[in-house]
DNA sequence: TTTGTAAATAAGTATATACTAATATACGAA
DNA sequence: TTCGTATATTAGTATATACTTATTTACAAA
């Protein structure tokens, strides 16, 4: 899972009114109307949740008729914890770049950078 | 899992600086000035985003001399995130308020709340 | 087609966040 | 105690976010 991936999806549920809706449609599909109803958020706000929601690939969305309907991806959500999980317990290889400075600073034990950083010289 | 503990969590992973260090910490306990000769960020950057995982409970700390030492609370971390889990996956009965406003939504399908939300007025 | 409703988008604003620069605090060595 | 280093905190600033209001787009019924 890619860095910005776990951005996107983290920033998710990073905000109550988003965790509100989140919940709801993870018990029931409902059009952005009803969650109008039920939460109390304005149409405007709500839609832009949505946005959020769907671009993180954390919701679905059909259309019927006039009203469009959203519920979560469950498999999506599970997946996403998962990479969450992975990322952080997998090792330092999916980010090369940090890999390398890690290698580099532990490499660099007993000698200048250490010592700078430590104050030893 | 409160919904502020949700934000408060979910938070520390929603920013590409955090993610950094909490890989490099997953991995091993490391000092501030560690975490600035390897990552490159400043010191005050680092201890404010430090003290961000520390109040999420993410990370730990102990003074060794000078040195305060960080690493991730591995443990926290997983409970956390079956945390998230549950809160999705859950009834609504854990949030009460949103749970009565669903059911009282509910409730009155058929009728003029949702007949108003759904224009059928 | 005209009209009304649902949803998306745009524009504006207030607050939150991330970062920098400067300062304060804690500790250890001289 | 004085000095130097590590870390925390404060203040200032630029950007991001969340929300409101207004407008646009899509659809369906009359």
């Amino acid at each position: 899972m890619k860095i910005n991936d776990i951005i996107e999806f983290t920033k998710c549920f990073s905000n109550e009114s988003r965790l509100k809706i989140i919940k709801l449609l993870a018990e029931k599909e409902l059009c952005v109307c009803e969650l109008e109803a039920i939460t109390g958020q304005t149409q405007s706000s709500i839609s832009q949740h949505l946005r959020i929601l769907f671009q993180a690939g954390l919701v679905e969305k059909r259309r019927d008729g006039q009203w469009i309907y959203y519920k979560l991806n469950h498999e999506s959500f599970r997946e996403n914890l998962k990479g969450i999980e992975e990322f952080v317990t997998s090792s330092l290889i999916e980010l090369p770049d940090l890999q390398e400075e890690l290698l580099r600073f532990q490499s660099l034990e007993q000698n200048e950078l250490v010592r700078k950083c430590k104050g030893l010289c």
